[in-house]
DNA sequence: GCGTGGTGACAAAAAAGTGCGTAATTTACA
DNA sequence: TGTAAATTACGCACTTTTTTGTCACCACGC
């Protein structure tokens, strides 16, 4: 996703958190501040680059806080700011809906496979 | 994103919504049934494969109900299932989270340019 | 021949992963 | 006492993987 194509603010939000770490990575940092490597150690799949690259994409927006403490074996903190706080409840809001829709599909697996209509309008 | 690396139901909805596309078709959807050539229409940037894709995914994620009539010039119809009409308050709250807090980032553009610390732990 | 709603092959573009190097200092060990 | 190694948070160049776009094609009826 390089570039916006509508001028609507969902857009703009979805360019942030979109894919798989912006969300997982606030809710790392809700439960207080991290550390570059807690991150990292946090989720073992990620990638320096891309950890750097997304952190550094949450900075922009304004929902994770950097602070770099200068020093020996170099240090560098993160937490969510205001904004960000603001916003976990709503992804917790979108997680509790997938749970509950995903509660309702699961039993049954694909009973609307073949769903299909023939009508004369 | 193409598997899942934690257990998280975030990353799952995630999985599904990232991207441009996803939300803005819920938008468009929530005003009402819509045809392939009506979010083509109402997206001009989407290469038709991409959109089949896309509908595809929300279709199979239960948040899009797929209807095919069979006729004449062929004709597939395209809502919210209930699932999806639910999702859309939770999409607009975040929405409505990034207009507010980009409201409170604007005006002064980038105040927290040097913000960093030198601390004695 | 047009419009409808696709599918599939292939190419281009974008995103992600890999490995190496950097800084300054502490610690490990001989 | 001197030297080597580790630590932390990256940046850079390069490769691989994933996503997206392009084009051609299908059937159908008008």
């Amino acid at each position: 996703m390089k570039s916006l194509v509508s001028r609507c603010p969902i857009e703009e939000v979805m360019q942030v958190l979109s894919g798989r770490w912006p969300t997982l990575l606030i809710y790392y940092l809700k439960d207080g501040t991290k550390r570059f490597s807690d991150l990292r150690r946090d989720n073992p799949t990620v990638s320096h680059r891309i950890l750097t690259h997304e952190l550094r994409k949450l900075e922009k927006a304004g929902i994770v806080q950097r602070t770099v403490f200068d020093g020996y074996p170099l240090r560098v903190e993160y937490d969510l700011t205001a904004a960000g706080t603001a916003l976990v409840p709503l992804i917790d809001a979108i997680a509790g809906w997938w749970d509950a829709h995903d509660a309702a599909r699961d039993p049954a697996a694909e009973p609307s496979a073949a769903e299909r209509a023939a009508a004369v309008p």
